[in-house]
DNA sequence: TGTACATCAGTGAACGCGCGTTCACTGATGTAC
DNA sequence: TGTACATCAGTGAACGCGCGTTCACTGATGTAC
């Protein structure tokens, strides 16, 4: 067990420096910490320049190498939660046929995502990041997010499930909007009687469609 | 125009103390301190002991002749919150007799409150209190505003009109929670192109308890 | 009626902490001549 | 082959700020004797 140049704990002050060229790693090696830092402590804390440096194991002038401020780390930390959560969605669907198993297990996804990464998800649809970054633009991330439920809504449309009075959109923002409230709800106030977290989001989502919820595998 | 004694700016370094017996009233202008505090700045901020003082027009110490602790006077921010809350629902359906419209305007009322409130709604409904308070205990303040949404709906349901497989604990979580959903995503994403407030509510709330929203007044 | 004392409604200074940001710097590695 | 210089990947000290909380205190008003 000797101890070796090789040996590097996390938060050491004998952190290498990067090679020439290859600078841009401590960018990812940033926003790894704070997902660290998210995932350890979901209980309402705030994402600090100053912590996540220290989690890496930098200096926090440091993080100014890579982003002008801490509210641009904080978006860098948001962005990737979205690559995530659609990530998570295709994969929770690209199997299925029926186009309501396909929105359930999308909106099931999307729930589970929240609640195994409350801190991330928080810092995605919360207040922590200033408008001023225009988060809900047209062709940001989040909207693009937001248009493959519209999506999966318009395929439910096209194959007569849903009330055709109702467009994609205004079913989109509904069952955004009440998973969203579960989640948040779930993650805010753990004390409360909770039925399981799939029932609640088919139930949801289902009578918002207007499906049932036992629907043929 | 001229200065006299009774000339008080908020915030002046002049505050009388209140007579012998009456201390309590620094309580309530304290927690009224806090309500201003948390109307002024809606974006994100969070409310911090030396603030209340600050616009109160104490002493950051005078907290303490009525607090325990930062955390209890948030408690009590909150605790206000619910009994106004619970006014507003009331005064909102105290006049109507059918149940549906009494569902749909309590619920109304409940997202007017927030968005007109949104500070004051975080501290409620949000992470900034610590779990440790037991807010969500059986028989809090928020628990019991959350009963009522379960009577609502139990008077729907006896009237015959929501789906009788599903329990009024169960419809009235959905609601809450959709509803709760609605109005944080519209105070932390004023960007997207929400449809009108009462459209939503009415919407979601009609198709979560199983009515149709178009009722005669 | 006078006075000592208790109570009440606060105040003021100080503590140690974490925060975002700035500025000047260090020291290794590549490149031009 | 040697050397001057530029670039790159960071660091360290310091700034002013607001935070929650502590401790000892002040000064007016009531009450007991």
């Amino acid at each position: 067990m000797s101890a070796t140049v090789s040996d590097q704990k996390p938060g050491s002050a004998t952190r290498p420096r990067n090679p020439r060229g290859e600078g841009s790693r401590l960018r990812a090696e940033i926003l790894d910490a704070a997902d660290t830092l998210l995932a350890r402590s979901h209980n309402a804390e705030r994402l600090s320049l100053r912590a996540v440096a220290k989690e890496a194991g930098i200096a926090p002038t440091s993080i100014y190498l890579h982003f002008p401020d801490v509210d641009h780390l904080k978006l860098a930390v948001a962005e990737r939660g979205f690559v995530e959560l659609d990530e998570l969605r295709e994969a929770a669907s690209n199997q299925l046929s029926d186009p309501r198993q396909v929105a359930l297990a999308r909106s099931r996804a999307y729930a589970h995502f929240a609640l195994a990464h409350p801190g991330r998800y928080r810092l995605m649809f919360g207040p922590e990041l200033p408008p001023s970054l225009s988060f809900n633009a047209v062709g940001s991330r989040s909207r693009q997010s937001f248009e493959t439920v519209v999506h999966t809504v318009e395929i439910c449309r096209n194959a007569g499930i849903t009330p055709c009075e109702a467009s994609a959109f205004h079913l989109a923002t509904q069952v955004w909007v009440a998973v969203h409230g579960l989640v948040t709800l779930r993650i805010d106030r753990p004390g409360f009687p909770w039925e399981p977290l799939d029932t609640m989001v088919d139930s949801m989502v289902g009578t918002l469609l207007g499906f049932d919820i036992t629907v043929p595998q």
